[in-house]
DNA sequence: ATGAAAGCGCTAACAC
DNA sequence: GTGTTAGCGCTTTCAT
């Protein structure tokens, strides 16, 4: 917390509206009419306007951020709360979030927030208005309550994968339940009969029903008991995947002869943790994964998993900050997606179309 | 660009310093005072902090973030402009560089800027002081006279891996040549002698000494003669990897024997290329990743890669802004760090120590 | 030890 | 059509 010089010459040495006005010789309300369009509006004669861009220009002149946000109480920027940076499944999300920001004016920006161990109250700005909304996504960020008081502030907020803690909270997710119990029941066709399920190590648990509780349908419906030896917590990493595997291999006689795996980064160590074993798979042992990202196509074996519309998912988290923002009711306050098997090498079973030809549709 | 209700009810409904000062009988001089820890200077008293304190607990005030950076004319935050967020490079950078702000009072947040193309300069807010300082990575994100235009702006920018474009402006940097000799020079020592590289297809060339340059060096060294048509380009992602190692496949007779990729997720796309070929890995084809990120470990085979000192490139960039806000002499334009040669399976060569007790190793 | 007042840079309402 | 004015919420002299 060294707060030595101060001394951010951003600002000391950038231009000011002032500044511009000086040299275009009008007055400073001029320049913001003109810089924020509203000359068109029969009011900024043509001349006045060229006058005022051409000394915007030449000045190099850029509205101060802050102010410009004081004045018109919004900043423009919307900002996702995430995690980590390391899965690339918030990529896509983000990547479409920000398409759709911006075609109403918005910027995004990305605050990986679990570095700063239970710190999300720490992060003050966010309740502070630097942002006119924020996206949180994944339970470890932060508590149900302290989303509720960010919403009571006023703030626009809207979760990802999370049951809405609040009334004034919309939720966008996929239908993790659906997807849970089409994993199980995929590899229950293939005639599996003790199938594990890897899941996250949560501190808070979490308020969804989701993979944990399709798993169980898919079992029961199947008239499969349910083990609880097969089903482990890990870290959500390639490495927490691998190191969870190796126990479900040592489980001797017990050992299952399948793992529905809570993502397909965890579901990429179990591949590893197989093949350091000497399993063949799927032939030994059966592996789903679960979101559908870029990297389950290209492991060995490719990976069957349940695919997200992680762009959908970031449209709709973004339009449902709109909606907040506008203080329109929100036609829903919990959007839920679908989601789909995608059959590949890693649980056999399926039509076997050749891997090449396979890959070159969906790199498209 | 639809502006309609602004009705950010973010401030509308939040408390001002002026609100708890009304609560707690004092001036909102105070409040500032208590609050930003500036009482203990013998200056508030005991009961009149406790008053403070308790009267913006109970409102739940925090400070608005606009009105206190315009005043102070700083933010407190750094933000990085990333490519994309589906490299988890960057996730380790970030989290590094995280910590460190964190100890100088700064927050950290991000912005996936290749999703908005050639758009750096639409980014207004970066220019407006909208933060301290910013981390920029890749050469798509913005030409070098966008960078000097910010450093000249005054907003103190550090640009990553590549040459800094401007006095005002560090860098920090790995030494990609020397990786990119090390990862030819070792494909080299193992019998290799015509050696592929896969590089990043850019829009504006680098300034920067790279891969490219250190391959060329590894060879001539050998005595071997550059072939330009071992050397190709294409899209940064696994599937790029994929399709260059197709088209390496196809050369025929002047097939290389191995390739050195740009970076591991482009070599995870080779290995799969490789492995739908029909083709041993490292038995007919050896691949050389760059980056060391955790992929690599759980690949089959295993990769061996240039690995990055990822925190230290994070923490240092932090460290370089972080002088340059306090207007301090940079002891050094450019930092540059070491890479280091790890041997894993996708090469053979090396003392192949079994996976199992290498991964554990590496997991910690 | 605390309050009063000014002002950061901008924009929105209202004059002219 | 354009200028004047006020004020967003905060911090920071300067008075007291």
């Amino acid at each position: 917390m060294a707060r030595r010089g101060p001394t951010n010459a951003a600002q000391a040495s950038a231009p000011t509206s002032v500044d511009v006005a000086r040299l275009a010789g009008v007055s400073p309300a001029t320049i913001s009419l003109v810089l924020n369009g509203r000359a068109s509006k029969v009011r900024i004669s043509d001349e006045t306007r060229d006058r005022v861009i051409a000394a915007a220009a030449q000045l190099g002149y850029t509205p101060n951020h802050a102010a410009r946000s004081l004045r018109q109480r919004r900043t423009n920027i919307i900002t996702f709360v995430l995690p980590t940076l390391d899965n690339p499944y918030f990529s896509d999300v983000v990547r479409a979030a920000q398409t759709a920001a911006q075609q109403h004016g918005y910027a995004v920006s990305v605050i990986p927030a679990k570095t700063m161990p239970g710190e999300f109250h720490a992060l003050s700005f966010l309740q502070g208005a630097a942002f006119d909304g924020i996206i949180v996504a994944g339970r470890e960020n932060c508590t149900a309550a302290e989303l509720r008081q960010l919403a009571a502030r006023g703030v626009a907020v809207v979760v990802l994968q999370e049951h809405s803690p609040d009334s004034a909270i919309q939720s966008v997710s996929v239908d993790l339940e659906a997807g849970g119990y089409m994993a199980t029941r995929h590899l229950i066709d293939l005639g599996h009969r003790r199938i594990a399920h890897v899941t996250e190590k949560l501190h808070e648990p979490g308020t969804r029903r989701d993979r944990l509780d399709g798993y169980c349908r898919a079992l029961e419906e199947a008239g499969l008991t349910f083990d609880p030896s097969l089903v482990l917590t890990a870290e959500n990493t390639m490495a927490g995947g691998s190191n969870a595997t190796e126990q479900l291999l040592d489980l001797g006689a017990l050992r299952p002869t399948a793992a529905f795996m809570y993502n397909d980064q965890m579901a990429v160590g179990a591949l590893h943790a197989l093949r350091v074993r000497g399993l063949r798979v799927p032939d030994d042992f059966a592996v789903v994964g679960f979101d559908g990202v870029a990297i389950g196509q290209f492991t060995a074996p490719t990976l069957t998993t349940i695919d997200h519309p992680r762009e959908e998912l970031g449209r709709l988290a973004i339009e449902a900050l709109i909606t907040a923002f506008e203080k329109r009711p929100a036609d829903m306050r919990e959007h839920l997606l679908p989601v789909k098997l995608v059959v590949r090498e890693s649980c056999g079973g399926g039509k076997t179309s050749p891997p090449k030809a396979r890959r070159r549709a969906q790199a498209k």
